[in-house]
DNA sequence: TTGTAAGCGTTATCAT
DNA sequence: ATGATAACGCTTACAA
């Protein structure tokens, strides 16, 4: 592989200026530059990645950590990323955490051994004081997550509104008893308030909780399926169900279909995301501008690595979409 | 930040030794190796990955080469092969073309940068011979499709077999006016072979097809809407068909449901790929190993990289899943 | 406008 | 078993 060296032995011209063209100099001579980009091509010259970063204390690499990349929201927040990257010359390193403290600790040591520029967090899995530390070593931005421990750039939605602007549709449509299904709220302040807003729905709507009508930890399509198994069993059956995803709607609504409860006169559900398969199952559920707040993130990291100071935070808005479920 | 230099100093002993430590060399003795090992601790090193990938030539990284992201089959086939990679300490930069021959071969510059150690393409947008040259620079792997004049490892399906599965259940089921749907057929062997085992299921059945019943260039959701009145729009109407992904096959099944048609007996869909939406759909569907593609995608990438000679293709088997649609 | 030389942090070679 | 030294390929003061 032909390096600098090479191709300023052949143009006959110091490797400084042939690294000068390299790198867009001003004061290069043009009759040189020809030469030495003629040279180039002649050996086929393309820079060592490696040295540069090296030399340059600079990857343009991010890394971006998802929970898995085939959960649809969160593919289609990397979606964008990456090409929003791509389009300033960045890479994407893909980090699954896996709901995993242990991985997420593993993948943010590429920041401190300088294999990345930086790192976006789309999801929290250990506490912040964990991962202060990291943020000496490269900027952090987060997404759709949120901590107030965390004093870093992060975009993300107010999902107080978002629960209660899925809420309010409910009650708007007559429901009066009222399930909430979220995923897991140990760790992550996103459903804590999520839930929060639902309960300030039906604190105004002056409706009642029933305890058994919580239901939490379900994440997945099957966890869907499963949630309606136990509302089926309750004696003190809701009238409609909140919930946290697309796919546990999406898994709570093939299941009552298949024990032949209509939707939504038996039970409503509403769904969160507007994910490809709520348009195609007829779910009514609550938008989240997943594209916007992939761009936005990457300009804020961008911006971070190139040591604008960014904002701290922002904030979009939702939009609720009615279908056949409500 | 603490470098090599550093730790040698405090702990009284050579770079070389400090080195040695870090790569797990033989023949150090206990005693320095815990003086090292406590003075790497006191000063917080870790080692820069630029410098090791400068000496070693050496990344730990593979560039995986994907349309987008957001396409289940492919987010799946990625989820597994980061889980696969980081098992062995590889990290995946994800590199999606959106179906762009410019875009692959800006990616593909990633090799001759040594930017990754290897590269693996799960869709091949270039004719062979521009992809060709990279190889020189280090490995290229191909999963799910295939090019007869790439001989490089291979990971595929028949998918000669895949079209024919399909196709024969619509026939076992007794349809006999089967219409045939799939994405471009432009660049890739892999719908050309599949149409191939479309029309020997036809022939071996002694079925005629109408040139209407073939639809091309459908790949989301919305072209299977499009297909839907494209099919409604005939004259001579086919009362069955085979398509190239279960995205087409829903967005087919929600049209026609939309259009007031019962599936089955109005028209019978075949999916491709069982993504979890043809579960939730009750769609019957041609089911792809994903995982295990993946997973030996992965092996040979790394065996190849560590430069074990790597067979040149592995085949793997299709599975038939009937729901309500057939 | 150009070149010389030092150095980024690591590891491999070769002595000892 | 350990250490001195020379690379790896590039960029950047500094000097000219």
């Amino acid at each position: 592989m032909a390096t600098i060296h090479d191709v300023a032995k052949l143009a006959g011209i110091s490797r400084t200026t042939v690294s000068r063209v390299l790198n867009c100099h001003p004061y290069v001579a043009e009759e040189k530059k020809r030469k030495i980009l003629k040279a180039m091509k002649q050996l086929n010259y393309v820079p060592n990645s490696s040295a540069q970063r090296l030399r340059k204390v600079k990857t343009d690499t991010i890394a971006v950590f998802v929970p898995r990349i085939t959960n649809p929201f969160f593919s289609h927040l990397v979606e964008v990323m990456e090409k929003e990257a791509a389009k300033y010359g960045y890479k994407l390193i893909l980090c699954q955490t896996h709901y995993n403290k242990e991985q997420e600790g593993k993948f943010l040591d590429l920041l401190k051994t300088k294999q990345v520029d930086g790192v976006i967090l789309t999801s929290i899995e250990n506490e912040w004081k964990h991962i202060k530390p990291y943020v000496n070593d490269g900027p952090i931005v987060i997404c759709n997550e949120y901590d107030d421990e965390a004093h870093v750039p992060s975009i993300f939605l107010n999902q107080v509104e978002g629960g209660y602007l899925g809420t309010k549709h409910l009650i708007d449509c007559g429901y009066k008893r009222i399930a909430y299904c979220a995923g897991s709220e140990r760790r992550s302040r996103l459903t804590r308030d999520r839930r929060k807003g639902f309960k300030t729905a039906m604190r105004e709507a002056e409706l009642a909780v029933d305890k058994d009508w919580y239901l939490f930890n379900a994440i997945s399509i099957e966890d869907g399926k499963n949630v309606f198994q136990r509302i089926k069993s309750l004696k003190n059956r809701p009238d409609a169900i909140f919930t946290g995803s697309d796919e546990v709607a999406a898994g709570l609504l093939k299941a009552a279909k298949d024990s032949g409860w209509r939707v939504p006169e038996d039970l409503a559900i509403i769904g969160f995301d507007n994910q490809p398969l709520a348009e195609l199952l007829g779910l009514s559920t609550v938008k989240q501008p997943i594209e916007d707040m992939a761009r936005h993130t990457m300009q804020e990291m961008i911006c971070a690595i190139n040591g604008k100071v960014p904002k701290e935070s922002t904030n979009l808005s939702f939009q609720l979409i009615q279908r056949s479920t409500t």
